[in-house]
RNA sequence: GCCGAGGUAGCCUAGCUGGUUGGGGCGCCUGACUCAUAAUCAGGAGGUCGGGGGUUCGAAUCCCCCCCUCGGCACCA
């Protein structure tokens, strides 16, 4: 028995094509399985708590329930339409899964596994909220220098537990956070490390999410803060704190199992005696979570451990990084669903791209050709020419008389699929039909039935007979690809692919063929010119944006601004996970100052003297700017964009009265302001030639 | 800078425990055929296997150095 799982969306947006590419293939792999006869559960969920959904909510003027409610039924509605069918989809504010949550919790209690300690959050009385590490400013105890919450980035660069920071200061508003005393519950992931260092080396997996969990697992393990103050969520045990997303999340894997199993099997079998194989599809970006938390919060709570973790490469969409405010994203819905396509080519394209554990790029113009060139021409044309031939000329009626060599090509394209499925590669699987393909439309055309229905009749029906064996193990090994449509074409051939094994496609019997359609219908070059254009426009909309966004925002402090664009950072996938990771999310701040505050910036013209990359660090340069009558010694992180040598004699704008800083062990007096394209930093310049220490306002 | 994964014809790639002329698919060119969704079949052009050294009788494949891409860590005041 096998236990598959996909990674849970997250209930907050809409699907795009980034996460077809773990689901897709899961469904495919599972779909196979079943195919060869493995007894398989297949299981996903919606991932219902944290806090963006409660800040999401909030911001749309909803409770939270209602707005996993609209996403979890989105989510649904996609799986359901592009064939991705587990056999449960649950969700993680259900009531079981809340009760699955804490009893795993109170097995970690018991065994000792989780601890009390009373940590002291800093707390901002004029915001009215606990403040996240990084949103508050200090001093460091040990050298003085100014620092964040959990680090003393710019000084000695140590690690700041919480409460060791001096003068605590909300860095959102500027008032004096003050602290307060709360007890968090830990759980002790640093015992496991040796445990994780012996499970990582016998996980099976894909080797991109093996490697990275290697390395984490060799680096510093800490302790990790299992508890969060929220209202949503699964309740902590006896207080007042709920348990941290990703504590919960994955115990979705054990609760929608449970349901999966109900009146059919014992889920102890599986989750606590070991007696399945339990296989994880998750995307690159949360290999930490099952490879680390995941694993060590199941041997220390005495559930079975996973096989296997599978993680799928990440999506690129026209050649570019995925990005949604980008611009550079497929949605599901909106996009793919609506253009009516057939979802069979969206599966077929995910799938036979390119190998699992590598990136995808999406293009509609290799989509277009991928389908019409490959799919359609090979394999569709195939299908329909032989049971189009079959039916027109005997009517349908064919006996069973069938060359041995395609009964090998059949034997090999199994074969060849199981062994791909061993190692993840399904586009190997996928290819390993198209082939068989091949080999049809090759013997169709060497035994030339059109003619021989002329000359020889039971020669024809031979040959025919033949290549009608070769149609029914192709609808068979494509279906898991292909559900939709090999299920409507098993019914010309006159079986139910769904009811079908691989040992199917190898008993031989008679035919009676019923008369075919076409099994796709091709992608119109318009349709792909459609849909490139909304995608163009897509694009253009969000470069326009975020200029828009960028003439707003200009005025600010790069300070406010960087705040206020941690909140709003939606880049892409990644970041995703980042925001669902935040201790705390702040709400947007309107971040208006007055102009006796602006007054307090000291800004002026600089001119550069001397530049040079500071050593050991990529992105810094050590500059020496003239602001008139002073040089200061700045350090700006734009190495990546700009050499020194075309920096010197250069005039730039530059904040004078920036508190000074320490980066790599190079002081910094000062701030270089740059506009912020991106991340990639674009220097400002005076549109006349102006003294150096000029002032700005 | 450190650590991973890669760099093979226009594109996606196989090969990577060294050994006959580096395979396949898409695209491209030519021919054949007409059952079929201008589909199919045959043939062909196209590669300094990222660059440079080295080991070897022989390297895409092993060793060293370098370059580039992607990702993680450090770091963008």
């Amino acid at each position: 028995m096998k236990l598959i799982t996909c990674g849970l969306p997250y209930a907050n947006g809409k699907a795009h094509i980034g996460h077809l590419r773990t689901y897709v293939p899961a469904d495919v792999y599972v779909r196979y399985l079943r195919m060869f006869g493995e007894e398989v559960i297949f299981v996903c969920g919606s991932d219902c708590h944290g806090t963006p959904i409660v800040i999401n909510a909030e911001k749309e003027g909803l409770k939270p329930k209602e707005l996993v409610d609209i996403y979890h039924e989105h989510f649904q509605e996609v799986f359901r339409k592009i064939d991705v069918n587990f056999d449960y989809f649950g969700r993680t504010d259900a009531e079981y899964h809340h009760e699955r949550t804490q009893e795993i919790v109170k097995r970690l209690l018991e065994n000792g596994y989780i601890y009390p300690k009373e940590i002291e959050l800093a707390y901002c009385p004029n915001c009215d909220r606990f403040l996240p590490d990084r949103y508050v400013e200090g001093v460091c105890p040990y050298c003085g220098e100014i620092a964040r919450g959990d680090e003393c980035d710019q000084g000695c660069g140590r690690h700041l537990e919480p409460g060791e920071i001096l003068e605590p200061r909300c860095k959102i508003c500027g008032a004096k956070a003050i602290y307060r005393k709360q007890k968090h519950y830990f759980f002790r992931l640093t015992e496991f490390k040796d445990f994780l260092l012996e499970f990582l080396g016998k996980l099976g997996g894909t080797e991109n999410a093996l490697n990275y969990a290697k390395q984490w697992v060799t680096m510093e393990l800490k302790d990790w803060c299992i508890t969060r103050n929220l209202e949503w969520g699964v309740k902590f045990p006896g207080e007042d704190l709920v348990v941290y997303v990703w504590v919960d999340a994955p115990i979705g894997y054990i609760s929608f199992t449970e349901k999966a199993c109900e009146g059919r099997i014992d889920w102890r079998d599986i989750w606590l005696r070991n007696k399945a194989e339990i296989v994880h599809f998750i995307g690159l970006d949360i290999v930490y979570h099952h490879c680390i938390f995941w694993p060590a919060m199941l041997k220390g709570s005495d559930y079975s451990l996973p096989n296997a973790v599978v993680a799928s490469g990440m999506v690129k969409v026209e050649g570019k990084t995925f990005s949604k405010s980008r611009g550079y994203v497929v949605w599901v819905e909106d996009d793919y669903l609506a253009s009516g396509l057939n979802t069979d080519f969206l599966r077929y394209y995910l799938v036979n791209y390119t190998s699992h554990q590598k990136d995808l790029n999406f293009s509609w113009e290799v989509f277009g050709d991928k389908i019409n060139n490959e799919l359609i021409a090979n394999l569709g044309n195939f299908l329909y020419r032989v049971t189009h031939f079959a039916w027109k000329n005997f009517d349908g009626e064919i006996q069973a008389k069938v060359d041995r060599n395609a009964m090998n090509a059949i034997q090999a394209a199994i074969k060849k699929i199981k062994e791909a499925l061993e190692n993840w590669e399904f586009k190997v699987a996928s290819d390993a039909f198209m082939e068989l393909s091949s080999f049809g439309n090759n013997y169709f055309q060497n035994a030339k039935p059109w003619d021989l229905i002329k000359s020889d009749r039971n020669e024809c029906e031979k040959a025919v007979a033949t290549c009608l064996q070769i149609a029914k193990a192709l609808v068979i090994l494509s279906y898991p690809v292909l559900p939709k449509t090999m299920k409507k074409f098993s019914g010309f051939l006159g079986f139910d692919v769904e009811k079908a094994t691989t040992d199917d496609a190898l008993k031989i019997e008679s035919f009676k063929i019923k008369k075919p359609e076409i099994p796709f219908t091709k992608v119109l070059p318009e349709k792909i010119a459609e849909l490139e254009d909304t995608m163009h426009k897509r694009i253009a909309m969000a470069e326009k944006k975020e200029e828009k966004e960028f003439e707003e925002t200009g005025k600010e402090t790069r300070e406010v601004k960087e705040v206020v664009g941690e909140i709003e950072n939606v880049k892409g996938e990644v970041e995703d996970v980042k925001e669902k990771e935040g201790e705390i999310v702040m709400e947007e701040n309107p971040s208006e100052i007055s102009f006796d505050e602006f007054k307090k910036l000291d800004l002026r013209i600089g001119k550069v003297v001397k530049a040079e990359k500071i050593e050991k660090s990529k992105k810094l340069l050590r500059l020496e700017i003239d602001i008139g009558g002073e040089v200061r010694q700045v350090v700006a992180g734009i190495a990546e964009y700009y050499k020194p040598e075309d920096l010197i004699g250069r005039l730039l704008p530059i904040l004078v009265n920036m508190k000074p800083a320490k980066l790599m062990g190079v002081e910094s007096r000062g701030m270089i302001l740059a506009a912020d394209v991106n991340g990639e930093p674009v220097l400002l310049y005076p549109d006349k030639e102006v003294k150096p220490g000029t002032k700005i306002r």
